[in-house]
RNA sequence: GCGCUGGUAGCUCAGCUGGAUAGAGCAACAGGCUACGAACCUGUAGGUCCGGGGUUCGAAUCCCUGCCAGCGCGCCA
């Protein structure tokens, strides 16, 4: 980031003397290969364009002012009107002290200027224990979250409880029939029912606190039941997500909002906007009139709310709260439910640009290649607490975020378990690991490391592994700035990998301890220290550990 | 039928707000520990970026179209 900003400005500079612009497409590219220089840059070649001129002549002068700056090692042209650029050694080797100076900090950004976001995930409803594919939907939210706050925005977190309507009263159905059998009574089952072991643990815990239970009248029965079933299943999903080092700020209950009137009030903007209206005993929302293929049922003739209608309360409710950005993540089996919302979003007055949806592909569970089916209902599932167990928290999380968010996803216990090279959240670790015994192995032999802002020791440097270590790191603030504005924290393993790949190839290439000369290993030392710092950064936004041994 | 998402190396996937010669890991092949951690490194081989049009100096990337795969199209949540 330093580089590319450090050139665009100098460009500038260079172009304003000129009189000539900064044209609207300017690209300063990293480069691909070693030949094309640390950076290339289009500059002239738009330019002349814009501006009806050679760009071969411009991208000549621009060359030739860019030879004068004291960074610049060489400046060379490339094809009509690209630049190749190469930095000195010096421009590089600060970038160590930066990160010896500010370990905490380096990398982080502004981009954010304090906007006030806020991440809704995971709100799974809490019929049953959260699976593996809520597990994604966490590593992806909590992830993003720490992405967030790290290049400068104010990030509230919350879970949406859907604790109101059909789904939960089935729940409260279920566990009650169980009782009823385990009192050993004989019931008659319906269709749609919960029937996984959790469901008979519940019961099972509420009759040895109330044996009398079983004889409650039914209505009664339920009600009790399902608010028993909840909070055990509710304290169940806050254990495993703690477990999963995730967590939500705020537990927002649907029961709650609608108790308070938040979709009445709701309504009533839609009504006023003339966006509602009664037909069939039921009131309608126009989705239509911003692209929907048909109008959707706010309230069902019997009087009951749809689901939709307290969501729009609850985004409504969001946005009231004064947040500049809403991100939901969803399952990407509700993709169809975005439109309907962005309309909601748009007829309550609010601006459907401030709200962004990331769908999360299911993942595929297997097991040695063979796949694991997953239904809450039939209660066949691994749950995310089984895999924590199984896997742990860093491997599971490195995967899911391996990955863009809406691609599927093959987790393989088998394959998660192993720690082989199909798994590399142990590549990246090992690199950490290894700085950290390298670091260790000098105190031990009384050697000391550089002072953190020992610039002069820096210039010994100079080593190609060495230099491209050092434009790696340079490149992070980069990585978490465009991670963060296209809300993709897959980008930040992807680097991580690129990182470890530079350690582990300046390793194998050159001792530190060994180096021969006390000042190198020193000034080497210090370059694994920020090295070692960056990765345990990057890492860090990922909600993975950084050991210092494995 | 309509819509959303995807189709990139043998496999799993990055890259997609247009930039130069399209990348990584795994698998394959050939090498490397009497050196700070070999959970590592070096090298070789591997491509019609699904097909076809278009936009322009330039397209894996944007537009149109066809094919294939997954998912969604309730007064369910």
């Amino acid at each position: 980031m330093r580089a590319k900003t450090h050139l665009t400005v100098l460009l500038q500079r260079h172009l304003a003397a000129m009189n000539l612009p900064w044209p609207a497409k300017a690209a300063i590219e990293a480069p691909r290969e070693k030949s094309f220089g640390d950076l290339a840059a289009n500059v002239a070649l738009l330019l002349g364009k814009e501006a009806g001129k050679s760009p071969r002549d411009l991208a000549e002068v621009l060359a030739l002012s860019l030879r004068n700056d004291r960074a610049v090692s060489s400046a060379t042209i490339a094809g009509p009107g690209f630049i190749n650029v190469t930095f000195s050694p010096a421009f590089w080797q600060e970038t160590i002290g930066q990160v010896e100076e500010a370990p905490e900090t380096f990398g982080s950004s502004h981009v954010g200027s304090g906007k006030k976001v806020q991440v809704e995930y995971v709100s799974a409803n809490p019929t049953g224990p959260l699976h593996i594919g809520h597990g994604r939907g966490a590593a992806v939210g909590d992830s993003l979250v720490r992405l967030l706050r790290f290049a400068g925005y104010t990030v509230r977190t919350e879970y949406y409880i859907n604790d109101a309507g059909r789904q939960m009263r089935l729940l409260g159905l279920s566990v009650w029939l169980r009782v009823r059998e385990l009192a050993g009574q004989n019931v008659a089952w319906p269709e749609d029912w919960y029937r996984g072991e959790y469901i008979i643990d519940i019961a099972k815990k509420m009759l040895a606190e109330d044996p009398a239970l079983a004889a409650l009248p039914d209505e009664q029965g339920v009600d009790r039941c399902f608010e028993h079933a909840m909070q055990s299943i509710l304290d169940g999903i806050k254990k495993d997500l703690a477990d999963f080092r995730v967590e939500h700020e705020v537990w927002f209950s649907e029961r709650g909002l609608v108790a308070g009137g938040a979709v009445e009030k709701a309504f009533e903007r839609l009504h006023a906007a003339g966006y509602s209206y009664e037909r069939d005993g039921a009131l309608w929302f126009r989705t239509t009139a911003f692209g929907d293929d048909k109008d959707r049922v706010l309230r069902k003739s019997d009087g009951s709310l749809t689901y939709f209608a307290s969501d729009i309360a609850y985004h409504n409710d969001k946005f009231n709260r004064g947040f500049d950005h809403l991100v939901d993540i969803w399952g990407a089996d509700h993709h169809g439910y975005v439109p309907r919302m962005r309309a909601a979003i748009a007829a309550l007055g609010k601006d459907p640009q401030q709200f962004d949806v990331i769908l999360v592909q299911l993942v595929n569970l297997l097991k040695g290649g063979e796949q694991i089916a997953m239904s809450t209902r039939a209660g066949q599932f691994e749950t995310l607490a089984d895999v924590m167990t199984e896997v742990g928290a860093d491997a599971s999380r490195f995967m899911f975020l391996s990955r863009k968010s809406d691609s599927h996803l093959d987790f393989d216990l088998e394959l998660v378990k192993q720690r082989s090279l199909d798994n590399p959240v142990y590549y990246v670790q090992y690199a950490h690991a290894r700085i950290c015994a390298v670091l260790r192995k000098a105190g031990e032999r009384g050697v000391f490391l550089p002072p953190r802002t020992d610039e002069s020791s820096w210039a010994l440097l100079a080593q190609d592994a060495e230099l491209k270590l050092m434009r790696q790191m340079d490149r992070f603030e980069d990585v978490v700035e465009s991670a963060a504005l296209n809300l993709a924290p897959h980008h930040i393993s992807h680097y991580l990998m690129e990182t470890a790949g530079e350690l582990h190839s300046y390793y194998a290439a050159h001792q530190v301890l060994g180096a021969g000369d006390d000042a190198l290993t020193r000034a080497r030392l210090g370059l694994l220290r920020s090295a070692g710092t960056v990765i345990a950064r990057g890492l860090s936004l990922l909600g993975v550990t950084a050991p210092d041994s494995m």
